[in-house]
DNA sequence: CTATCTTTGTGAAAGATTTCACAAGAGTCC
DNA sequence: GGACTCTTGTGAAATCTTTCACAAAGATAG
């Protein structure tokens, strides 16, 4: 049912799912594609591919069942159960990602954290303790680690990919601005803070030259 | 001579640039298409296109001169001078931030924190002094602040974008999970890792149904 | 100098994504 | 029940992006 989603799909999908939920908790029972893609800052067809690629969920006339739709974007999206996390990296970075509470509300359960540092192992960061690195690969065997977040330095990464993956890691999200090299069957998604910075560089720096200015994907305000 | 740049192009350029000064620091004094196509993950005519929507910066038979490439993506990136950005919110995302080198390196300077937390503001962080949020217009217009990185809880993001353009931003870096209204002149780059998590989590659900499994794009280890 | 090899730059083709536009289903009002 | 309104789902069209393929320019070697 999945051959040719695209990547931007997906993240529409992860982005209507939070909408939804903010919908529900106000209360509101359905929406329309015109409303869901107003939020969204899309439209309201590319909202009924985007569903359409995966069944019909909606009702003409009325529109789509808020609390129905976001369990069925939760299938699609596998975030029925939760995922087994582990963050490699204790610095800066890795401990805001510790933090971030919005993870865990998302079923992505970080309870391993590693470091090659030997004053950083040992230390406890809530009820997690800090692990030495060098055991990833047992780690992720014993705790069956679905994915792993790289917060580690720039040439530290590939090395700790391998071993990630070598035991059984299929899904990393790398925050090391480096282009990881890893088998077709590792699902990698790149964080790189420095460009999205050079992305508004140039934009600031080439203006917005948009020959039809009128207004679609942006509201003023 | 930036009519129809698309995301995706700039977004390799930025990535092609970080790969010509590590080579550049690695004593290469040229690159051709295909080396550096290999190096990104990406093909060489890819990257060919890429540069000829802006110029030609090769030499036939010889490839690209790395230092002189790495001159012209920067030029056409903004990245010739220094940006001033504001980074809004001194939790835990935004100290990672600020903390980070790289974003020094490549002429971000943020010398301006705030927040609205009276026990953050009046600390330190290196020779920045904490402000306080409410002084946000005033500072930005005073200081002639480029770009603010957003790093508030959700409810309190737009509002203080709202403020930030007003008094002239016209570049913002969001970190908070919410789709920011802003008016068409101002850019604006989502961070959103629960979104990546939540890519990650969709192709490890839905595997990887390549029917042309033909090992382009990455190399098995 | 010629033959051969390498590599760029770029139109044209192929492929992917988004937008359009409308038939048909479902609710509402009288 | 009929007329009207709202809204979905979806082929077809338009647009955008990537890949192909090759002429032309430069390097290399004898």
């Amino acid at each position: 049912m999945s051959q040719n989603i695209s990547d931007s799909t997906v993240r529409r999908l992860s982005h209507y799912l939070r909408i939804l939920e903010k919908l529900e908790s106000d209360g509101h029972a359905t929406v329309s594609s015109v409303d869901l893609a107003e939020q969204a800052g899309t439209t309201a067809a590319q909202v009924r591919k985007d569903f359409s690629l995966f069944g019909s969920f909606g009702k003409r006339g009325t529109g789509y069942a808020v609390g129905d739709l976001a369990h069925e974007l939760r299938e699609i999206l596998g975030l029925g159960g939760t995922w087994r996390v582990a963050l490699v990296g204790a610095g800066r970075i890795g401990s805001a990602l510790f933090e971030y509470a919005d993870f865990r509300l998302r079923g992505f359960r970080i309870d391993t954290v590693l470091d090659v540092d030997p004053s950083r192992v040992g230390q406890s960061w809530g009820d997690v303790r800090i692990e030495d690195a060098r055991d990833l690969a047992r780690i992720v065997t014993e705790r069956s680690i679905d994915i792993v977040i790289l917060a580690v330095p720039a040439d530290a990464a590939q090395a700790t990919a391998d071993r990630a993956v070598q035991a059984g890691v299929r899904g990393i999200l790398n925050f090391a601005p480096t282009q990881l090299r890893l088998p077709e069957h590792v699902s990698v998604q790149d964080v790189n803070m420095v460009m999205e910075l050079e992305a508004l560089s140039f934009e600031l720096t080439h203006g917005r030259i948009d020959p039809s200015d009128d207004g679609r994907g942006a509201l003023a305000g």
